[in-house]
RNA sequence: GGGUCGUUAACUCAGUUGGUAGAGUAUCUGACUUUUAAUCAGAGAGUCGCGCGUUCGAAUCGCGCACGACCCA
């Protein structure tokens, strides 16, 4: 792309210049031996206007953030991974030769630079060049320095330019890199061990969405990127994996808003003899240790509301939730037929085929999700909405199964498993049989997954949690597109002659 | 899919009642060897998102489209 304009054609005659004084644009021989942030204490002795005792030379590499020129010196800030330093380029101690090329370096270049350690007037330490390297000539101008970058769209497509200029975007994927880590020491210490699934699927299973679909030329079949991981880390269950995990992606072709994404991170895992209790006490405690080791608290702001993260968690079955928070009468709730009515009065529209149980949860999302701030964790689900989980042995209309709701925002799903091979078969068949047209659920029954139950496996309990979700709650982050690095959005439109037509 | 708002120089933003486009930063030229958003003097830089319309005249008014943000489904 060579879009025309003033600033550009500048910039490229300048690093024209510059070659033609012999300066390799993009020389790859400066190995740094110092990150900035190694340079940083070595200051902290040093008066105003006074150099490291005995003079060593250190040499560091980073892209140049800002420039005071001078006639015959001059102060540049540079930044690399670990920090920011000052660099004074003095004529009299490079020389003439390099200080030459020094007058042609911008914003933006990326450089190399050995010299000796000061402190300046004020007190800034400072790295006094002996020699300077041009490592990476650049060709753009980086956004205003004072206002940096605003316009979200352009820090989402470009998010290289975001993250050379936003401190705090680089804070926020840092952290969401750090939760990721702590997540897997977390399970490791747990004796869980991380596994890959496929995420190519004949047939997408383990959750209620719309695939993507893709093509295999060589095995002539249909594929799907997968929306959820669930049946194939339970077939590992069936195999004596006890615990696993896996973290990555789950592909849902839905629409983008600030929640979803079509492609988004999922962390799913499953432990044999365990159940859905156990899930509960360490989903709490695996995210409120992660929230304190990252923000040094468990009491967080997740734009604007106070949340304590501090266990123990609320737990409320669905009906008390309606009950207590939506105010719903205890009495309407053991009557499957008013329930229906209630949720029809409050302008739901279910399916004809829908029961008591998918109003129930309609009712719940209406009603009750967005006021549970603090972490709630809700049982209690209908067995009508929840094919995969097992049923409670006292009450076969709801299963041992939770949903943790945090900010009003589902973050995690969990349940007891289902191992019965001839029930598990029964649910994927009425499941098929009431789909309609619905695209959501997929036409095919995976009977292998059937197959690999019907070897046995092991009671057990398996959760998924959203990781960018949860992310967004640690970082404070209004968007999922704040916490994912290229976000998914529209075709960027080039505005070209309109040769067409 | 619907509603509201936005799109002007590389970046951040002004632009009055419709009268031919402005600032700061960045860039270029000159001065300046310890600056901190360096300073001083000068200069260049625009498909006003795209298209159609109204008008003597449109960044500005109308319609359509694109992209984005937020809210709703």
């Amino acid at each position: 792309m060579t879009e025309e304009n003033q600033t550009l054609a500048q910039r490229r005659e300048k690093a024209e210049s510059l070659a033609a004084l012999g300066v390799n644009l993009y020389s790859n021989g400066f190995k740094p031996a110092h990150a900035i942030k190694e340079l940083l204490p070595k200051g902290e002795g040093l008066g105003p206007q006074e150099k490291e005792e005995g003079e060593p030379l250190y040499s560091v590499a980073g892209r140049i953030m800002a420039m005071r020129k001078f006639g015959k010196a001059a102060f540049c800030s540079i930044t690399d991974k670990s920090g920011q330093i000052q660099l004074y380029i003095k004529k009299d101690i490079v020389g003439d030769e390099l200080f030459e090329n020094f007058k042609k370096w911008d914003i933006g270049d990326i450089v190399g630079i050995e010299g000796i350690l000061f402190k300046t007037k004020v007190g800034e330490l400072s790295v006094q060049a002996r020699s300077i390297v041009m490592i990476s000539k650049s060709l753009r101008p980086l956004p205003d320095k004072w206002h940096g970058l605003s316009d979200v769209e352009t820090r989402y497509r470009q998010r290289y330019v975001d993250l050379i200029v936003t401190p705090a975007s680089r804070e926020t994927f840092k952290k969401r890199v750090e939760i990721i880590r702590l997540i897997r020491e977390y399970l490791n210490g747990r004796d869980y061990m991380e596994v890959e699934t496929p995420m190519m699927q004949p047939i997408p299973g383990g959750a209620t969405a719309k695939p993507f679909k893709t093509y295999h030329n060589a095995l002539n079949m249909d594929l799907y990127l997968r929306i959820a991981p669930e049946l194939y880390l339970k077939r590992l269950l069936v195999g004596g994996f006890e615990r696993v995990f896996e973290i990555n992606r789950n592909f849902r072709n839905e629409g983008l808003s600030t929640r979803h994404n079509p492609e988004f991170t999922m962390l799913e895992f499953y432990q044999a003899y365990a159940t859905y209790e156990d899930m509960i006490e360490l989903t709490e405690d695996m995210i409120s240790s992660i929230c304190e080791k990252v923000n040094g608290s468990m009491k967080i702001i997740y734009q604007g509301t106070e949340v304590d993260l501090s266990p123990p968690w609320t737990r409320l079955t669905m009906d008390e939730s309606l009950v207590q928070v939506a105010g719903i009468d205890a009495e309407l709730l053991k009557d499957g037929d008013k329930v229906l009515a209630l949720a029809k009065e409050k302008g739901i529209k279910l399916d004809p085929q829908a029961g008591p149980g998918k109003a129930k949860s309609e009712l719940f999302e209406l009603l009750v999700e967005e006021k549970l701030i603090n972490p709630t964790f809700i049982t209690g689900y209908p067995t009508e909405i929840s094919p995969l989980a097992r049923r409670n042995e006292d009450n076969p209309e709801v299963t041992d199964r939770f949903e943790l709701f945090i900010t009003g925002r589902e973050l995690a799903n969990a349940f007891s498993e289902l191992n019965d091979p001839v029930d598990q078969l029964q649910r994927f068949e009425k499941q098929i049989a009431d789909r309609g047209d619905d695209d959501e659920i997929h036409p095919e029954l995976d009977y292998d997954y059937v197959r690999a139950l019907e070897y046995g496996m092991p009671s057990a309990a398996g959760e998924g949690i959203g990781i960018d979700r949860l992310v967004m709650l640690l970082t404070d982050a209004p968007s999922i597109r704040d916490v994912i690095l290229f976000p998914h959005l529209k075709a960027e439109v080039r505005h070209q002659q309109n040769n067409e037509e």
